[in-house]
DNA sequence: CCACTCTTCTACGACGCGTAGAAAAATGCT
DNA sequence: AGCATTTTTCTACGCGTCGTAGAAGAGTGG
């Protein structure tokens, strides 16, 4: 998955914030402290777009929404971080040893709730 | 955390591969299909360790070594990812759903051998 | 048709990365 | 010690990406 620069990111995380569709005006507002010319705020969205991590609205062209929530986003990262280790048992293992303790609960409850496909069985060699 | 180029992430593959030190000249020839020069070598393995990925040994000068196992380092992407996800039990909702069965299961059983377990991580090897 | 807005095209400077030559420093052989 | 070989450092270039934006084309309201 490509990666995001300073601006893009900033660009994302207002997309994200606002949890709808907006023009490039409205970015370059929320952007104000950067005093960015609405041409940037184009060039970055026609990137991003590119990237696959925006799209246009099809009914009002001048709308931009985020492909996936901020979370989802981190969640499809996350697995491809893991895809990449190559003993994906020892990152994950890694990985639980060294969250938070908030964190491991979170995860606890998640996979309780996720009961569903072989619930208790040892992973399968 | 800064990420990895395309010859820099296949530095890292061997280093992580050879579980152990290894020269520039050990390097340049495991990477034989490339065709690259030593100085190329080092240079990656120069910038690779400005990165922090990569540590040189203080007995043996040139010898380099991967500063984390290819398992600790995507898990550790993987808790800065997390980190920057706005909800992390929503993120943390997403990847447990998105992630293998086979995984799940790696992660049911590791959090149930980490119940007795603190906050402390495991030596790292 | 005009003024204004939105979109597309093009470009430039900075920086990262792949790449490596030149030179300096270390090592080793005789 | 002196010379050859290896190792390390310094410097640099070309290309792609990113922040940045002007110019121009296209659409819209009056």
């Amino acid at each position: 998955m490509a990666s995001l620069g300073e601006l893009e990111r900033a660009v994302m995380d207002r997309l994200w914030s606002a949890g709808g569709a907006l023009s490039a005006a409205d970015l370059r507002d929320g952007l104000a402290d950067r005093g960015l010319a609405l041409t940037t705020v184009h060039t970055v969205l026609t990137r991003l777009e590119q990237k696959g991590f925006v799209v246009h609205d099809e009914e009002r062209p001048r709308r931009f929404t985020a492909r996936a929530s901020r979370e989802e986003h981190a969640a499809e990262l996350m697995r491809e971080v893991l895809g990449q280790a190559g003993n994906r048992q020892a990152a994950l293992a890694r990985f639980v040893g060294s969250v938070s303790a908030d964190e491991v609960g979170m995860l606890r409850q998640l996979l309780a709730e996720h009961a569903g496909a072989g619930v208790d069985e040892p992973p399968a060699g």
